[in-house]
DNA sequence: ATGGTTTGGATTGTCGACAATCTAGGAGCT
DNA sequence: AGCTCCTAGATTGTCGACAATCCAAACCAT
């Protein structure tokens, strides 16, 4: 997450939170590779916290699947693998395929305009290059339909999983954009305008029509990272 | 019932984990409703523990997606709702789906042997009417063959959803069965012995064959817990 | 009465210390 | 040399206390 423009929803400052996230990122990122192991006393060290806070961070990790507790011997980093992406975008394209089905069924035409207003700063801020702001309104512009659909669970999944897919996406776009200006914010971003599509799909109060876009979107998503891997 | 970390070496008493299966078996079996605070202090005093270990159980309480945080409201219970459950299913089923597939690619003789042994001990104690243990062993042979199949986060995955959908199942089953000899036993576990084919599917060694298999398992479950909600 | 304000209690965030347990490495024996 | 046992350190589990923050009800002025 950047480090935020307007503190609107200005979550308190909370160690644990600070601790968590730049734990998540170094390992999303890969600058804490898989193997490494994560001591309480020496990391709370570090962070300059006590052991609390920290201990909480590192089970939450463990609960997100990036880390193992092995008795005694320390929180061990996981890496997800490659190969488990395919599934793990299965298993969102199913997700957000029932939340915009679902969605479509009570949506006002209050929360059409102001999922499109979210689309159209997504667009500008892909366009002005921020691609971290693209990937926060992104972020938000779904999470919000899953909120709509009123599934309780079904939200706190998808936070869970596509909070680690995104963050990887970004990481392979960052990792692919060294010296190439030219793909600067556009491989997270889709090239057409997929998601003012999911908007109109949406408007059409058509379960069916909205969870087919949705997947549409989703495969189309994988497909555009399976080609950033192949470089 | 395990917490859902280690599998079968004994675990060491850990308070936290006592504090997590008490809330959370209360918490699936409807004996704390859904809307209840849990606070940190008078709970703790309860349990007779500090706050240390029961604020970690309620941490990890959130992140199953069975209550929620509200700063300075404590934490409240959330319930699965049936409508919900589909949706779960499906991502079981998708779950299932690869991990077979992948499975079959790598499976040995000895792992079919032990699976089926498992599966003969689970139909045993079917049979007996110790419904526990047949749950306990239907859990452990997915659970084996998730393993087998080499994907951690996907089996990571699928320990926090098929804990809270099996945990479901074992109380519609115990709630549809007060008075009705009849269903002991029988609402959880299928008629036919779908596990010895499921078994039977992986020796092919064809990873399509073993995945529509467990597609076909978890969609012949899903209407087994349709009928029994139906009543 | 009604609206705003203050205050007291409630609740979580954080810390440092102590206890229990395990791991690893070496000493001693065969 | 190989094995066993043992000790010292490392690591986590747990606790109680203090601080910061927030909520809600009582209180006062109008």
């Amino acid at each position: 997450m950047p480090t935020g423009s307007t503190p609107a929803p200005a979550e308190r400052r909370v160690l644990r939170h600070e601790v968590l996230q730049t734990l998540r990122t170094g390992i999303l990122a890969g600058e804490i590779v898989p193997g490494t192991r994560l001591l309480e006393i020496p990391l709370a060290a570090e962070f300059g916290v006590s052991r609390g806070p920290l201990r909480e961070a590192l089970r939450q990790l463990e609960q997100e699947g990036l880390v193992e507790f092995h008795t005694h011997r320390g929180a061990v980093v996981v890496g997800v693998a490659n190969t488990e992406i395919e599934t793990i975008y299965g298993i969102r394209s199913l997700l957000e395929e029932r939340a915009f089905a679902s969605a479509a069924r009570v949506i006002t035409d209050d929360d059409l305009d102001a999922l499109s207003a979210i689309v159209d700063r997504m667009v500008a801020a892909s366009e002005a290059g921020d691609s971290d702001a693209a990937t926060e309104y992104d972020m938000s512009f779904h999470g919000r339909v899953v909120e709509l659909s009123g599934f309780q669970y079904l939200r706190h999944l998808w936070v869970s999983i596509d909070g680690l897919v995104r963050l990887r996406d970004q990481t392979n776009a960052w990792s692919a954009k060294p010296a190439d200006p030219a793909l600067v914010g556009v491989l997270p971003i889709e090239p057409t305008n997929e998601h003012q599509d999911l908007v109109e799909a949406l408007r059409t109060r058509r379960p069916a029509i909205a969870g087919r876009a949705a997947k549409a979107h989703i495969t189309s998503a994988l497909r555009r990272l399976r080609a950033a891997e192949r470089r």
